[in-house]
DNA sequence: CGACGGCTTGAGGGTTCTCAAGCGATGTGG
DNA sequence: CCACATCGCTTGAGAACCCTCAAGCCGTCG
C-alpha cells in the first residue's frame, strides 16, 4: 500500500526517496476503527496528529439540542490538525464515517520530519493552507449556493481530492457516505438531500449508486456547481526550482 | 496607541517588555484605506501579511453570478493569513469594511521575530488555529443555526474579540458594519437582516443604533445563540510555566 | 435642495423543513 | 430457514423560514 500522505504532498512537491522513507516511518501506531466511531470527542486534550491512511472521517460539532453539523470531511492523506498541541482542549469531534485506518503521529515526530527536509516542512505548510481554504469554500457554500449547486460543488472538491491520492478510475470514485451525513455536512436536511440528488441525476449529471459515484461530464458539473478548483492549489509550481535540495 | 496584537496575544501568552518591542517593531509600513476598498484581490500573489491596527475588514469570495459571501471579519490586532506566501495565488480578496489602518508586515520580518521569541511564535500559532476555529464555527452558524441564533452568535464572538483588545466598554462597543454587509456575512438577504434585527431588539437582547451595540444581558443572549465561547480558547493557561523563558 | 446610502416595512413567492409512511437490503435470533 | 428488527433510501403533503421585489423613510453631504 503506497502512502497517502506521500502521494497528496507529492501533487505539491517533488520528494526525495528518503523523504519519502521519513513519512513513511512516521506512519507507526495505526488504529482500525469502525464506521461511525468517535476518534477523538469535543472537550478531550488532542494526544497526538491523526492521519487518516483509509477509509473517511469528519471533523463534526454537536449542539446542545441535538443538531449536528459536519465541518469538514477527511479523505486518506489527510492531517486533521498537525498542530493541536497548542490548545489545551478540543473545540470539536472528529469521528469515522466509515470503517478507517487512521495513524497516530506524535507532536515530536512532526516536529523532527519538519526539521529535517525543508520541503516537507512546507509542503505540511502547504496541506494546512489548503485546509483552511477548503474550509472557507464550504462557508461559501453554505452561505450562497443552493441545495443542487451545493451538493455539486461537494462532489467536485471531494473528486479531485480522492484523485490527488489516486482513489478514482476514470469519472468514478467510491462514495461511501450516507445521505444523512451528506445532510449534516451540506445543512441540509436529509429528505432534501435525497431530493436533490434525484434532481442532479435526472440533469445527467451524476450518477450514484451504491457506494458509486460517477461523473459523466465534470467540466458541466463544474459550471453547474460555480466550482472553481484553484482553492485547492493543486499546482507544483515550486517543484522545479526545489529539486535536488533538500 | 497601543499595538493590539499585543493586546491579543497577551489573552494567551504574558510577554516581556523585549518581545512587545519586537511586535511593536513589525508595524512599520502602515497605509490607511477607505471605507470597502479591497486590500488584496482574488488571484493577487501574496505579498506581506496585512496586521488590522484600527477598523474592521473583511476575508469575501465573489461568484461569478454576483453573489457574494463574506468569509471571515477582520478586528483590529488581526493578522490576515500569516503564511499565505507558501501558496502562489489568492483564492479569495480582503477588502475593508469601514475605514482602516493596516500594517504591511513582510515574511522575513515574521520569520525573525519567531525565531528570536518562542513564546512569540507559540502565540502566533495560537493565533492562527483560533482563526480556524471561528471558520469552523461559522461553518456551524451557517449550516445550523437559524437567523436569530446566527446573528446573535455573531455579536457575541464579535463582542468577546473586541473585548480582548479593549475595545469594549462595559455592555457596549462600536458596531460599524452595515446590515448588507451583515446579510453577506451570515448568508442571509438584507431585509431578512433587518427583520432579525428587530426580533433580537423586541426580545430585548440586543440594542443596536448607529454604530452603537449593547447587549444589556450577554449571557441570555449567549443560550439565546447557542453560544459557547471555548471555542475563542481565551485561557492563559501555559502563561505561568512560560514566565521568564524566552 | 436634491442625491445618495442605509434602514425599515409590506406582500407574495420559493426553497427547504418536518412529519409520516413505505420500500428494499442486510443481519440476527428463535 | 424464516420472522423480524434495523438501516438507508424514497416519496407525499403541509408548513416554516427566508427570499425577491417594491416602496418609503431618515440622515448626511455636496
Amino acid at each position: 500500500m503506497v502512502n497517502p500522505l506521500v502521494r497528496k504532498l507529492e501533487n505539491f512537491v517533488r520528494l526525495s526517496s528518503e523523504e519519502r522513507q521519513a513519512l513513511d516511518r512516521v506512519v507507526q501506531n495505526t488504529r482500525r476503527l469502525g464506521p461511525r466511531e468517535d476518534v477523538v470527542r469535543d472537550g478531550d486534550q488532542p494526544r497526538h496528529v491523526n492521519l487518516i491512511l483509509e477509509g473517511w472521517a469528519c471533523r463534526y460539532k454537536q449542539l446542545e439540542d441535538g443538531r449536528r453539523q459536519v465541518i469538514s470531511i477527511f479523505l486518506p492523506g489527510d492531517m486533521c490538525d498537525p498542530h493541536v498541541f497548542v490548545l489545551k482542549n478540543m473545540d470539536h469531534s472528529l469521528g469515522t464515517l466509515t470503517s478507517c485506518l487512521i495513524a497516530e503521529v506524535s507532536e515530536p515526530s512532526i516536529r523532527e520530519i519538519t526539521a529535517e527536509s525543508r520541503k516537507i516542512e512546507e509542503a505540511f505548510w502547504w496541506e494546512m493552507l489548503v485546509s483552511a481554504a477548503i474550509q472557507r469554500e464550504w462557508t461559501v457554500s453554505l452561505g450562497q449556493r443552493l441545495a443542487t449547486e451545493r451538493l455539486g460543488h461537494l462532489f467536485c472538491e471531494l473528486f479531485m481530492r480522492l484523485d490527488a491520492v489516486g482513489l478514482t478510475n476514470g469519472t468514478s470514485c467510491e462514495f461511501p457516505i450516507t445521505q444523512a451525513d451528506l445532510g449534516d455536512a451540506m445543512g441540509l436536511s436529509t429528505v432534501h438531500i435525497n431530493r436533490t440528488l434525484k434532481e442532479l441525476r435526472a440533469a445527467g449529471l451524476i450518477r450514484l449508486r451504491g457506494r458509486q459515484l460517477t461523473i459523466p461530464d465534470f467540466p458541466a458539473l463544474c459550471s453547474a456547481s460555480l466550482f472553481d478548483p484553484s482553492y485547492l492549489h493543486f499546482e507544483r509550481d515550486r517543484s522545479a526550482s526545489a529539486i535536488g535540495d533538500s
